[in-house]
RNA sequence: GCCGGUGUAGCUCAGGGGUAGAGCGGUUGUUUUGUAAACAACUGGUCGGGGGUUCGAAUCCCUCCACCGGCUCCA
């Protein structure tokens, strides 16, 4: 009889097994059904394949694709299916990397002959995979020694590469490749496919068969732009075809609030072809929304006690020399504009510099401090052409920006009531998941001593960790002249949006030589902070339009009540209800009955505007109005006239949406 | 900037060497409508730009541009 060892499980409770049992033992001890669900398990905290040898007293987790842990294993092992499908398709591939992402996996191809994968190609690898799928192969794992895998590898130079990175000392990617370096793990499925991987993987390529490939990209080798392109598959995987279908429907959701599509459904916005790429055009109603959006930021900001200035759009280099924009920055401006006295004038790619030398303008005092200026600066940069994308990466926008000048002792308390500012607006304008973001020091481009660095990155963490929000760390995410906040924002279809950037700044004081007055008579350098609380008004746009699917809070949608009469005879009535309605601050119009009231309804709710009225012979005899409401199928009759006005005027001064029951 | 894809009417799309199409939209007329599409007529295009092959190019080739999906970058 063999001998017994003990296993903890999650619960606490304590098992016999025979010695020596494996991960599936341990599953099917507990029930059949968790054996054939079984794709991992943990071991002492560590992910393991189901096959591995479990110590006597471990404590272990049996893992299933309802866990996060799973469907990762699982995704993991379906890049490695498409690998080999690729690998069957086109022999010779060179193979790079192929971890698992958010939702699904890529993996990065150098195929023979630089050939190139097309969208065609998606189908016949996905046929492959299956075919993988069917032949039941078993993922084996292997610890070979360095020399041992550098041999096996031999024709593979990415994982040449990555072997001798580990073995160098590397982390982050190649580890979770490959193993700590002086041993190197292989998985294989097949005489024909090995992958170096450190695993772990589902028992068998039986237990995968729920994924689609979505689509192929060039994607540099290591995120390196000056090193190969390779060929990325990117592909999706879950544990049942409900899953994957609900994953494509949420994708196809994503799409149906595209700000792209919406705008130029709802008639907001536009990208001219004769403006050039990235600059867009604000129709009245697109205008009605920013002009609603900016009101409103300008009215918190003076409550605040930010004043407002205003600078122009372009400048001579000279300023640009001195905040070191040119020497940084230069890559994302537009060339300069040479004129007759020899001078470069730039177009501006950011408002901090004119906002010092406002401050600089005159002495300052103490006093003065905090000195907070706003403007709605528009600026442009030359984006690279395969970037811009709708508002949300643009070349010529504007930035609800603002510079803080404010002495060292004041800097902590300014952050703080600056961060409960951010996220009180955003909050207005209905985000209210947040997230926040530090991003350190960029390495190799950045102005500034060690001292001055270590002290702003610390200063920032610790007013974000007072904020009490999650925090994350970006690190050399910062900008050249200092580290910052921001403010990540979920949506309502939990998509993940950068609002909100608070970056402190010790050093463009110091370039421009900028002083105060100290209490003790003496010159002293202020510390200024940037912040940009939309971002940008063209991006924020864009994410409120995705987040409401373009059915925006009635106080921002551009026309709030339509007035349709049931017939022409009523048209007057309908004027006079609308007028009403503007005399009380909304905006309203009566559209005439040229065609029946149904189509008149559809073209409205597909405006997405949130009450269409009624009206017809009742109502003129009574003073009132049908209402219906937009999210509503349940229209209301004979509602007064003055009781609807009064309810709209309050639910927009609340910044919510059509109440419907 | 790099890789892949796509460019036909305002929008969505069909056509694929031989007279440029549909639906929606727009305009006009008729219709007077009680909660998501009345009827009719009309209107609409250098088939992204340029070059080439050809008797003939929207169609085949080259090139540029724009857009879409990624990479790098980023508000």
């Amino acid at each position: 009889m063999s001998p017994l060892i003990d296993v903890v499980l999650p619960d606490g409770s304590v098992k016999a097994l025979e010695s020596p049992a494996s991960g599936l033992d341990v599953a099917s001890s507990i029930g059949s059904r968790l054996a054939k669900a079984a794709l991992a398990i943990i071991v002492n905290g560590e992910l393991s394949d189901l096959s591995r040898e479990i110590p006597d007293g471990a404590h272990v987790s049996v893992v299933t694709a309802s866990s996060s842990e799973g469907l990762e294993v699982l995704r993991h092992s379906t890049a490695h299916v498409m690998a080999q499908a690729v690998t069957r398709l086109w022999p010779g591939t060179h193979f790079a990397i192929g971890p698992t992402i958010d939702n699904g996996f890529y993996y990065d191809f150098e195929l023979p002959n630089d050939a190139r994968f097309t969208e065609s190609d998606l189908e016949k690898i996905e046929n492959e995979m299956r075919a993988i799928v069917r032949e039941d192969q078993p993922f084996v794992r292997r610890e070979l020694l360095r020399d041992e895998g550098l041999e096996l590898f031999a024709d593979q130079p990415f994982k040449v590469e990555i072997i001798r990175s580990v073995s160098a000392g590397a982390t982050g990617e190649d580890v979770r490749e490959a193993g700590d370096g002086t041993v190197v793990s292989t998985y294989r499925n097949s005489d024909n496919f090995v992958d170096l991987c450190r695993g772990p993987h589902v028992p068998s390529t039986a237990k995968l068969g729920f994924f689609k490939l979505m689509r192929v990209a060039g994607a540099y080798w290591r995120g390196d732009e000056k090193r190969p392109q390779l060929q990325r598959i990117y592909g999706t995987a879950w544990d049942s075809k409900d899953a994957l279908d609900q994953h494509l429907f949420r994708l196809e959701e994503a799409e149906r609030r595209d700000h792209r599509l919406l705008g130029r459904e709802l008639d907001l916005f536009s990208f001219p072809s004769e403006l050039g790429p990235g600059l867009a055009v604000f129709h009245p109603k697109g205008g009605t929304i920013r002009r609603v959006m900016e009101e409103y930021s300008r009215q918190r900001h003076v409550e605040a006690g930010y004043e407002f200035v205003y600078t122009p759009h372009i400048t001579k280099g000279d300023l640009f020399e001195t905040s070191g924009h040119l020497q940084w920055f230069a890559d994302g401006m537009y060339p300069p504009m040479e004129l007759d006295d020899g001078q470069n004038y730039y177009l501006k790619p950011m408002n901090c510099p004119f906002h010092l030398l406002i401050f600089k303008s005159r002495q300052r005092s103490y006093r003065e401090l905090p000195l907070r200026m706003f403007e709605f600066g528009t600026v442009y940069r030359y984006e690279k052409s395969g970037v811009v994308h709708g508002l949300t990466r643009v070349r010529g926008m504007t930035q609800d920006d603002a510079h803080i000048l404010c002495t060292r002792e004041q800097m902590r308390e300014e952050l703080v009531s600056l961060l409960n500012f951010v996220l009180d607006l955003l909050r207005e304008f209905g985000l209210n998941d947040f997230y926040l973001e530090l991003s350190t020091r960029p390495e190799g481009k950045a102005v500034g001593s060690d001292q001055e660095w270590q002290e702003a990155e610390e200063t920032l963490e610790s007013v974000a960790r007072a904020a009490g929000l999650e925090l994350v760390l970006d690190a050399g995410g910062g900008a050249f002249y200092g580290p910052k906040i921001s403010v990540q924002a979920r949506d309502a279809i939990g998509r993940t949006h950068q609002m909100s950037t608070i970056q402190l700044d010790f050093q463009l004081p110091q370039r421009f030589d900028a002083t105060y007055i100290a209490a003790d008579s003496l010159r002293t350098r202020p510390i200024m902070i940037h912040r940009a609380l939309f971002g940008s008004i063209e991006r924020f746009m864009a994410i409120l339009i995705e987040h409401y699917a373009g059915a925006l809070p009635t106080w921002l949608a551009p026309e709030q009540v339509h007035v349709l009469s049931v017939s022409g005879i009523y048209d007057d009535y309908a004027h006079e209800v609308a007028l009403a309605c503007r005399a009380a601050g909304l905006r309203a119009q009566a559209e005439p009955a040229t065609e029946p009231l149904g189509a008149r309804i559809r073209r409205s709710k597909m405006e997405k505007v949130p009450y269409i009225l009624v009206v017809g012979e009742d109502d003129v005899r009574n003073g009132t109005v049908g209402v219906n409401a937009r999210g509503s199928n349940d229209p209301e009759r004979g509602v007064a006239m003055k009781d609807f006005i009064d309810r709209v005027a309050a639910e927009s001064l609340a910044h919510a949406s059509p109440e419907v029951g």
